[in-house]
DNA sequence: CGTATATTTCGTCCGCTAACGAAATGAATA
DNA sequence: TATTCATTTCGTTAGCGGACGAAATATACG
């Protein structure tokens, strides 16, 4: 049951649901989404491990970068129907708008080796 | 976007589940949820007013009883939508399970009127 | 090899939440 | 009206969750 629930308690918190709304438009380190959210570094790798553990995200190693991706082949079919309707959940915030203009714009390099 | 999550918040906890499951059987007073779950009547109370206020389910007062019941007609989509696909979410739960049979064979005057 | 950088883990703090019992409220009944 | 009983509200406690900075880890590069 905890399993089950878990799955919504993942997608209870704000910050956790801008990152997957994110996550949407495309695949994101970690300091972009800090840049992004304006946490610290170690409160979003925090977020990203439970949208893991839920099934929602996977993880890619790309050299020194970590990228953060929607999980296109989900072994639960409650992920792809949760995801697949994640505008249904979650649209037309002002938070979100914003945040899709600003993941088009956020440039790794420019972030992160400044 | 509070007011989104805070339905995703409301299904993250296990006794709410059970509750919610329970409460698709048949409608039921606190003092048969209080049974059901083992718990604190003030608890129950608690729990059922976060799925209230989450729009989940409604109220209805029988004299000293009050009544909690599904919301059949729920103003957002998005309940309805989670309501009618609750066995997708959470099934063939053993609690969910010895909970039905359990709500079935509840008597309301035995459990609180002793 | 040593440095720089991206990320994670660790330790901590604060606030929220679930739990309880006790007191307050509200409604039927004696 | 007084009492009884179901429920809610209040006050409290224990534990979880989200936040941070600092330290540890991992990977590229000089």
């Amino acid at each position: 049951m905890e399993e089950k629930t878990k799955k919504f308690k993942a997608l209870s918190d704000p910050n956790r649901m801008r990152i997957l709304k994110a996550l949407q438009v495309r695949m994101l380190c970690v300091c972009e989404i800090r840049s992004l959210l304006g946490l610290a570094n170690s409160t979003v790798s925090q977020h990203l491990s439970i949208l893991k553990d839920a099934g929602f995200i996977i993880e890619e190693k790309d050299g020194k970068w970590v990228n953060y991706m929607i999980n296109q082949r989900p072994g639960d079919p409650r992920i792809v129907s949760i995801l697949s309707t994640l505008d249904f959940w979650i649209s037309d915030e002002e938070s979100i708008i914003a945040d899709k203009k600003k993941v088009s714009l956020l440039d790794r390099i420019k972030i992160c080796c400044s």
